[in-house]
DNA sequence: CGGCATCGGTTTGATAAATGAACCGTTGGT
DNA sequence: ACCAACGGTTCATTTATCAAACCGATGCCG
């Protein structure tokens, strides 16, 4: 293995749990040579990745990431990264996919797309808000917010847009549960009649669910057949833009999407 | 030099003014052979530090740095503490504010904050290290820096990098003594020739000076009186941020900053 | 106090890795 | 149709990297 690699790596051992680490543990947790792993973490405390707390203290990272990523953010928008995950998504599932932030305690639009498959397509372009209980990404966000805030949106006013929108708290509530245990949302009607939504959470650098990651099909083709489609989909494409974006995602939610997406087999 | 340090010096070749490289210009602008680039390239974006903006295409900085600045950003909030300072200290001047860091043996800009009070501002995005002995900010850390690293620093070549910059390190320690007298560092057009700058030191929590404030201004805005403005502003601000981080101001520099800052006084 | 474990950091010969010149196939401009 | 420059690859040579043992310092515990 290349020497930048294992260099690299070292990074990754720093998380919110573990956010310093010493010589020796950094060695260890990266299966290196403590030697190997002194040098290596000296060129990364050079560059500035990482920094030393005080003399023979533990490592951190350093300064150097905030200019780096200030260059991202600025470079590259959110929503360039996404789209093309998003065109992709559409083309695999024929239906109109899109992606909803959270900004200042709404989940908004934030880029949207479309699919050449059908002559009928739910249309995105007047939506400027998803109401939390009657997407399905809103209630994907929902179901990974801080209960303190989940439970603030839910002592909202929680109007009925259609006849099968859920506007019970505590029906609500049950729903969060099943959708937190299944990793993937779904609203059958509860914002446009004959609109059935799938939705995945999406999360950020420090593991907050900000967005949601949606897949809109008209009722009558979404079909239990086609939802088992659109959750592999969203899935992947979810696994896709939270790595483009520099996030985590929660190690729960990535055995449940690993361990329902795929066939049951013996690991080695 | 190490593989490792010569791929992360990669990463300094992006800024906001060359935001993506093709791996010629790449190979060209590190000094390396393409063939040498390209794997160290292809390390770093198999880390995520870097990615390809497509096949064949310009690369550019990648994801992971999101992830590790918020981890950085959420564990030791520098940057987050400093930019009210910053701002404030712009607004107070009307001049540039910026503050850097000693990483890896040079002084980096960490943060900065403009003036809306002019049209004519000195911009800092493009800088990368500041020379030690063409800034105000180079000459503040360097003053305060131990004598063996000090000297260091002065055996590396000292560009003339206007017709003002100091490059004999006799007259540069002559400079030294001076600055370390006032507790307060100028350059008159040492980086460019119609800037003006002028730095404070800052200090860790084990008394090391890591840093400096400073405030760099058009040549032709920085009269005497201004100067004094800027002198007590800077002082004011490197105080609160010293405070902010945690650090220990030297007792020596305490008094001089308190003897000159203010008119004479009895203490109780 | 003293012994023991572990820390961060350094040295060593053996070895695996990085290196750079030449070389592809493509692309884009003239 | 040409040529230059691009991204990417190959391979013999060379050099930096590796692992194990070894420091002195620190801290814990009896």
């Amino acid at each position: 293995m290349s020497t930048v690699v294992k260099a690299l790596q070292l990074l990754d051992l720093f998380s919110r749990s573990r956010p310093q680490i010493g010589l020796s543990d950094l060695a260890r947790l990266a299966g290196l040579n403590k030697a190997t792993c002194f040098r290596l973490v000296s060129d990364l405390c050079a560059a500035g990745l990482v920094e030393q707390m005080g003399p023979g203290r533990d490592y951190r990272l350093g300064p150097a990431v905030l200019r780096l990523a200030a260059l991202r953010e600025a470079q590259v928008p959110l929503r360039e990264a996404a789209l093309p995950v998003l065109q992709a998504l559409a083309a695999q599932t024929g239906e109109t996919a899109h992606l909803s932030l959270m900004v200042g305690g709404d989940l908004r639009p934030l880029a949207h797309a479309y699919s050449a498959a059908h002559a009928s397509k739910i249309t995105m372009e007047d939506v400027l808000v998803f109401p939390f209980h009657a997407t399905a990404s809103g209630l994907a966000v929902l179901t990974h917010q801080p209960a303190a805030l989940r439970e603030q949106i839910l002592a909202r006013p929680l109007p009925a847009l259609t006849q099968y929108t859920l506007t019970d708290p505590a029906d609500l509530r049950a729903r969060l549960r099943q959708i937190d245990a299944l990793g993937f949302a779904e609203s059958q009607g509860g914002f446009e009649t004959d609109v059935h939504s799938f939705a995945v959470p999406l999360f950020d650098a420090l593991g907050s669910c900000t967005g949601a990651l949606s897949v809109a099909a008209l009722a009558a083709r979404a079909t239990p057949a086609q939802a088992l489609v659109f959750r592999s989909a969203l899935v992947a494409a979810a696994r896709a833009v939270i790595t483009l974006w520099g996030g985590s995602l929660p190690a729960r939610l990535d055995a449940i999407w690993t361990a329902e997406g795929s066939p049951p087999k013996e690991p080695s």
